[in-house]
DNA sequence: GAGTTTGAAACT
DNA sequence: CAGTTTCAAACTC
């Protein structure tokens, strides 16, 4: 307790951080479940891999991250709970504002693999959270906070129940922007702001009375960026812990960091915290802030989607910060609107004449529907100067947050709560500029895609849709949803749904049920392999399927088969029929001719080629300044890399389409691993086949057609 | 978007 | 445990 952890900045944008256990880069932030165990894991420097088995980490992202209860008995657990809190003590970067939108666009699509942006960081230094200054904060305050760790105890399991999991958990980390200055201008704005989270009644009775107040909500600057010209938008997860610039977590609205960002409305900051099934402990410290603030506050009942955005931009317009914190399922959802405008402070009272009313209004309005109507609100966020516009989008298919930025740009931040769905913002900038691609969301989809990588039956290309279930209640294992664990959300299109947090016990028995008959039927389906001595020729993929696939059709090259669909290789696991796996076939599955095996890999490796002279292709003619090449350690591309020596994509061509990013992904390797190793990638020729270019053509030469696996 | 194919999940 | 049915995702048109 109390220690000083200082944590060096990373110089660079494209610096990647070093964890100090291991001394390999860390491994990217995965998916938006463990959001806070990356949080953690990223103040702390201390890669996924360091917590979890290293090879495993590379092939099972995402199982690593379902398994994140794992941490709970993990030393590095105790370890981090036995730290105070960090703050920072280096400011942050200033000179990027939302009125200018000078955001700079960030790496796109494979950021999240090898290449992920782990932004400047800030160096941060933890104080302590129970010191004396901790104003108007008493101990009773702090109980009606949920820890963070009871946050991430309580997001263990997606059918916890918050409440009742008070975990014996203690201080959490603090964030503060030391440097943070206020402006005088905006004293009284951040005395009202303060004043307006008033804490003195907030009350949670079901609290430890001995637990303090604690770390609320977990920001981070460069989460969402936007295009200065509207056509880029992206939310980069990675750096939602990649210890990008500010990084908060309050440990209360009183604290001096949220004093900082509320006092400097010109701070460049912005936050989300994704609130899913797994985060109702965060989600209920969000709800005991917005309680307590007096007004302008709208309550907005039985909402059911999992979001909560909260963003404060740097603009050196003085912004309408209206926060809006979205409960999901049939919790309630509070908004707080903030505003900065000192006119309209004074004014306060003269709502009429000012636009919060109008977000009063909305709010009010949406509120009064959402209670009558019980309606299904999507997400929903920050607005910042747009009293004028709509506050909250009521449709279901935007399940994202809507932001009216000063400069007329709206953004449109399309998340599912679940951790595996894309992300996507769409940017409303015809003031001022032209429209942005359509597929705005597509760069922001892969990106997060990546980040949910290896996961079964998770993506569907670009759209916020889920499930489909029509006949299981999505209460059984045919159910996506269900099987990740997760509610489903008014994104799914199923019918006669039971998998919603308001069917809680039909879930929970379920859940039961089907884990009676099958104790592991929840548990990752990929699990890692045993390395095969150092051959990585005996290597196909660093994991596998669990109890196999049982291709009979499909032969294992489409996603039916869950190998594939895993990025895997079929082993022997797998009772499949033909196996064609680009992945690794299973030993054995050499029973055809050597002439169809030839034409098979032939025609694997062909479209493989295919795909990479596309890919080249694009990066040749569109020649995007954020095309960031990089040197490749896997093999197949070592090859192709000599069309553009030393050249590999980190990021997939801007408003191009003409080679997708789950295509990419595919031919990188499938799922779009999230770690930095070279993958395994089975198209590298079971057969001996190589790839090389000439001129930048590529050819492929095959060898003895005697040569077998 | 509708229909088909496919293989896992569920059932017997 | 094997065979069959159900189911929903993946795929095709």
């Amino acid at each position: 307790m109390g220690a000083t952890v200082v944590i060096p900045p990373a110089t660079s944008v494209h610096e990647l951080l070093e964890c100090p256990v291991c001394t390999n880069s860390m491994y990217p932030p995965i998916h938006q479940s463990a959001l806070l165990l990356r949080t953690f894991l990223s103040l702390l420097h201390i890669c996924t891999g360091c917590i979890f088995n290293h090879r495993y980490v590379k092939s099972n992202p995402r199982e690593v991250e379902n398994a994140t209860w794992m941490l709970m008995d993990s030393p590095v657990f105790s370890f981090i709970n036995s730290l105070s809190p960090i703050k920072p003590v280096k400011s942050a970067q200033i000179g990027q504002t939302f009125s200018s939108l000078s955001f700079p666009s960030p790496p796109r699509a494979f950021t999240s693999s090898n290449l992920t942006c782990f932004k400047e960081s800030k160096v941060l230094r933890r104080h302590n959270p129970f010191g004396a200054s901790r104003p108007g904060l008493s101990s009773e305050d702090g109980n009606k906070f949920q820890t963070s760790e009871e946050a991430i105890a309580d997001s263990f399991h997606p059918y916890h129940n918050s409440r009742e999991s008070q975990g014996n958990f203690h201080d959490g980390i603090s964030v503060v922007d030391d440097s943070i200055a206020l402006p005088g201008e905006h004293t009284d704005f951040s005395a009202e702001i303060l004043q307006a989270l008033n804490y003195n009644n907030c009350g949670n009775p079901g609290s430890d009375p001995g637990h303090e107040a604690n770390s609320l909500e977990v920001f981070n600057q460069g989460l969402c960026q936007f295009d200065p010209k509207g056509q880029e938008s992206e939310c980069n997860w990675d750096n939602l812990i990649s210890g990008d610039t500010d990084f908060f977590v309050f440990n209360s609205p009183n604290d001096a960091a949220f004093k900082g960002i509320m006092q400097k409305p010109d701070s460049h900051f912005m936050s989300l915290v994704l609130e899913s099934s797994i985060y109702n402990g965060l989600r209920d410290s969000k709800l005991k802030i917005e309680d307590y603030r007096p007004e302008p506050l709208a309550i907005i009942d039985q909402m059911q989607d999992k979001h909560c955005l909260a963003m404060t931009s740097k603009t050196k317009e003085k912004p309408n910060v209206e926060v809006v914190s979205v409960m999901n399922c049939g919790t309630r959802r509070r908004c707080l609107d903030f505003e900065t405008d000192s006119v309209q402070r004074k004014n306060s009272d003269d709502n009429l004449k000012s636009g919060s009313l109008g977000y009063e209004k909305q709010l009010v309005s949406a509120k009064r529907k959402s209670s009558s109507q019980q309606c299904i609100m999507p997400a929903v966020g920050l607005h910042l100067n747009a009293p004028d516009k709509e506050v909250i989008s009521n449709d279901e298919s935007s399940c994202g947050i809507h932001l009216n930025l000063p400069s007329c740009t709206s953004v449109q931040i399309y998340t599912s709560y679940e951790h595996q769905e894309p992300l996507a913002i769409e940017v409303d900038s015809s003031n001022i500029g032209p429209q942005p691609a359509k597929d705005n969301s597509h760069a922001l989809d892969s990106t997060v895609n990546d980040v949910s990588q290896n996961s079964p039956k998770k993506k569907r290309h670009g759209d916020c849709k889920r499930c489909k279930c029509k006949k299981s209640k999505c209460l059984k294992l045919y159910c996506e949803c269900f099987a990740a664990r997760d509610y489903c959300t008014g994104n799914c299109s199923c019918k006669d749904c039971c998998n919603k947090l308001v069917h809680k016990d039909k879930v929970i028995q379920a859940h039961k049920q089907i884990e009676s008959r099958n104790p592991l039927a929840f548990a990752p389906k990929v699990i890692p392999e045993p390395e095969i001595g150092n051959d990585p020729n005996k290597t196909p993929a660093p994991a596998r399927h669990k109890r196999g696939c049982n291709c009979k059709q499909s032969v294992c090259i489409k996603k039916y088969c869950e190998c594939f669909q895993a990025g895997v290789g079929c082993s022997l696991s797998c009772r499949c029929e033909g196996c064609k796996n680009t992945f690794g076939r299973k030993e054995g599955a050499n029973s055809m001719g050597v002439e169809a095996q030839l034409e098979v890999e032939t025609e694997a490796c062909g479209k493989v080629v295919e795909k990479a002279s596309q890919i080249i292709e694009v990066q040749n003619s569109d020649n995007h300044p954020d095309f960031i090449p990089i040197s490749t350690p896997f093999p197949l591309f070592s090859s192709l890399s000599e069309v553009k020596p030393n050249t590999r994509w980190s990021q997939p061509p801007k408003h191009s389409q003409a080679v997708s990013d789950q295509e990419m992904t595919d031919v990188l390797g499938g799922r779009g691993r999230s770690d930095r190793s070279p993958m395994t990638i089975k198209t590298s020729s079971p057969s001996g086949k190589r790839i090389s270019t000439s001129k930048g053509e590529l050819t492929i030469s095959f060898p003895s057609p005697n040569h077998h696996r």
